[in-house]
RNA sequence: GCACCCGUAGCUCAGCUGGAUAGAGCGCUGCCCUCCGAAGGCAGAGGUCAGAGGUUCGAAUCCUCUCGGGUGCGCCA
């Protein structure tokens, strides 16, 4: 990672090194806490440094003692032009310009991965999303999970950890029972039987016509039986038949989003005739002794009514911080979801990810204590297990919230919205917000072309950069070569300002792994787009600020030079966030 | 009742490891196109960071409580 971040906090403490050395310092002195920062006031110069305030108690003596001392020492640095001690003790510096101009020309060498920080070490890290029942298709809620999940993974890939992109199939529950019902009807309908209105229960959607055609065209009325009870005979078959259908389905309609996945996990692939994952997971919490059986208190808020207080077999994640024990079994003593669910994520582990993590919809927050719990009692404490949850998307056109009825089977898919909107916005706007906050999604609004619009105002800044590549091949008669530009013709403050943004895009990108927030980049590029935008409008009432200069080829090859790295900047951002980096609109 | 998330400008939201006078967009007011894309830019007005305590040199940020909103709380998935 090229980060002059970093670069710097390393003389902050070097300096304090230099001074214990001396004496000034005591040795054993904790500078853990020593932050270097960028001020949002100007006047505070580019960075600025807490390290005597929080040097000053342990040392025992006076902040701007210590501070006075350190600011002796960091004179001696050349590329430091001005530093001061302010208020409290804050120490701010200002970089003489040609720091910024080397440090552009660090990122112009290192290319594409100048901000890729290795905080993972190249850690394995399984990032699951999408996890949904085959039984229909996406709708616009697994969006967001799907595209926070994509992004993340592409964040973290970049910042050095081995990421696998997985998703999870329920493909084992009951509801797939009902799918195979719900196609068998199809199959009936595709075979010219008369079958009426869908059943209440039963998956209503046109979805499954093809499922049923399929079956019909390869089975032909093999699969038809008498009495109803002899379902038995046809649904495995029906059953595996929709699954795939609905998986296919599923795997189109991400396809439009540009998601795709290394691993596709089935349940149901957990428990067959010669293996039982499950059981051997839960095999692996008793021998921990973190299984047993006993009742639990009937649960509070809306009354159960079959509630049935019985002795079961449950798993301690209360040890681990959950708020009560789990069960293991049902009565009927099939596996619940949540002991598959174990298996699944000791799967995992078994596979070598000490780093999982899980993005879910926010309607399964309180399922996140227990499996953590899960996965830590799994790991015997080696794994860890971070949820990002997802808030919920309310959809509105012209101001109007869009009315969804499930029910019915008009609910809005994921296939609609990208179909209506396009990739590139969908995926966008459902970045341009934290994840933990509800998302307000306009149909209208998206699509706009205009600076009110986000997704365009960031893609329009990258195409403006290559328009300005296109006119200065066309000013100069040939593509300018900037390799061997001299980058010290950059002297206006506001480019300055500009290799600045650029160069807190490392910061950007590690504080978006770490905290696991891809918003934040979203964010940033709005800015740094901005930023770019209001440099181009300068050059109408300052010409001698327009990039290309025609009369000064060294003054445009320079500039050119920092456009190259706004572009950059711009399109690796945008490929974090899956959204395309277009060169013309 | 309990758990988790949220509460910042009229509206929608950012705010980094706690850092200095809390930011942006929309909306409102007033400006800027003979000239690199006006699909854009500049300027102005607008705040009890829900409230009260606490920790700290320093709190929108951390802790406790209160109020308000959301999500969830069975062997469903």
């Amino acid at each position: 990672m090229i980060s002059i971040f970093e670069d710097f906090k390393a003389r902050v403490l070097g300096a304090v090194e230099a001074l214990q050395l001396e004496g000034t310092l005591p040795r054993m002195l904790d500078a853990s806490r020593v932050t270097l920062e960028l001020p949002r006031d100007p006047k505070h110069g580019d960075f600025s440094t807490n390290a005597a305030m929080v040097l000053a108690k342990p040392a025992g003596q006076k902040p701007r003692d210590v501070a006075a001392n350190l600011v002796a020492e960091l004179e001696k640095d050349p590329e430091i032009a001005a530093i001061e001690i302010a208020g409290p003790g804050f120490i701010n510096m200002t970089l003489d310009p040609s720091a910024w101009r080397s440090h552009l020309a660090a990122i112009r060498k290192a290319g594409e991965k100048f901000a890729g920080a290795d905080i993972g070490k190249g850690e394995k890290l399984n990032v699951e999303y999408v996890s949904a029942n085959p039984t229909g298709p996406l709708h616009v809620g697994h969006c967001r999970g799907a595209v926070v999940g994509d992004a993340l993974a592409a964040i973290l890939a970049y910042t050095g950890h081995r990421v696998t992109r997985e998703s999870y199939i329920n493909d084992a529950g009951a509801q797939v029972d009902v799918l195979a019902r719900s196609a068998y009807l199809r199959y009936c309908e595709a075979l010219g039987l008369d079958i009426g209105p869908i059943p209440e229960g039963l998956y209503p959607g046109d979805y499954l016509k093809s499922v049923g055609e399929t079956l019909a065209k390869k089975h032909g009325k093999a699969l038809l039986t008498d009495d109803e009870a002899d379902e038995a005979e046809w649904l495995p078959t029906v059953r595996n038949a929709a699954i795939q259908g609905m998986m296919s389905l599923i795997q189109d309609d991400l396809q439009v989003l540009g998601i795709d996945f290394e691993v596709w996990f089935s349940e149901r692939s957990m428990v067959t005739a010669d293996m039982d994952r499950v059981q051997a997971a839960i095999d692996r919490l008793k021998e921990l002794d973190l299984v047993y059986f006993g009742r639990l208190e009937p649960p509070k808020g809306q009354p159960i009514e079959d509630w049935e207080d019985r002795e079961q077999l449950l798993f301690r994640s209360s040890q681990f911080g959950d708020d009560t024990d789990r069960p293991l079994l049902k009565s009927d003593g099939s596996y619940t979801y949540f002991a598959a669910d174990i298996a699944y994520h000791h799967d995992k582990f078994l596979r070598g990810f000490n780093a999982m993590i899980d993005v879910w919809g926010a309607d399964h927050g309180g399922y996140v204590k227990r499996m953590k719990s899960a996965v830590e009692a799994v790991s015997e404490g080696k794994a860890t297990l971070d949820v990002e949850l997802c808030q919920i998307v309310r959809l509105f056109r012209d101001g109007q919230p869009v009315r969804m009825s499930k029910r019915a089977g008009d609910f809005v898919t994921l296939r609609d919205v990208v179909d209506e909107v396009g990739s590139d916005p969908v995926r966008f706007m459902m970045l341009y917000r934290k994840s933990d906050a509800p998302l307000d999604f306009d149909f209208a609004k998206v699509t706009e072309q205009s600076k009110d619009n986000p997704v365009f105002y960031v893609q329009y800044a990258h195409a403006r950069c290559h328009s300005v590549f296109r006119q200065s091949a066309e000013a100069f008669g040939e593509k300018v070569d900037t390799s061997d530009v001299d980058l010290s013709q950059l002297e206006d403050p506001s480019e300055i300002e500009l290799i600045k943004s650029v160069a807190s895009f490392a910061q950007v990108v590690r504080a978006a792994a770490t905290h696991r927030e891809p918003h934040r980049i979203a964010f940033y590029l709005y800015d740094l787009a901005s930023l770019f935008h209001a440099l181009w409008n300068r050059g109408k009432d300052a010409p001698q600020l327009r990039f290309i200069n025609v009369g000064n080829a060294e003054l445009t090859k320079a500039r050119l030079a920092l456009i190259e790295a706004v572009a950059m900047t711009l399109s690796t951002g945008l490929r974090l966030l899956g959204v395309r980096a277009p060169t013309a609109m």
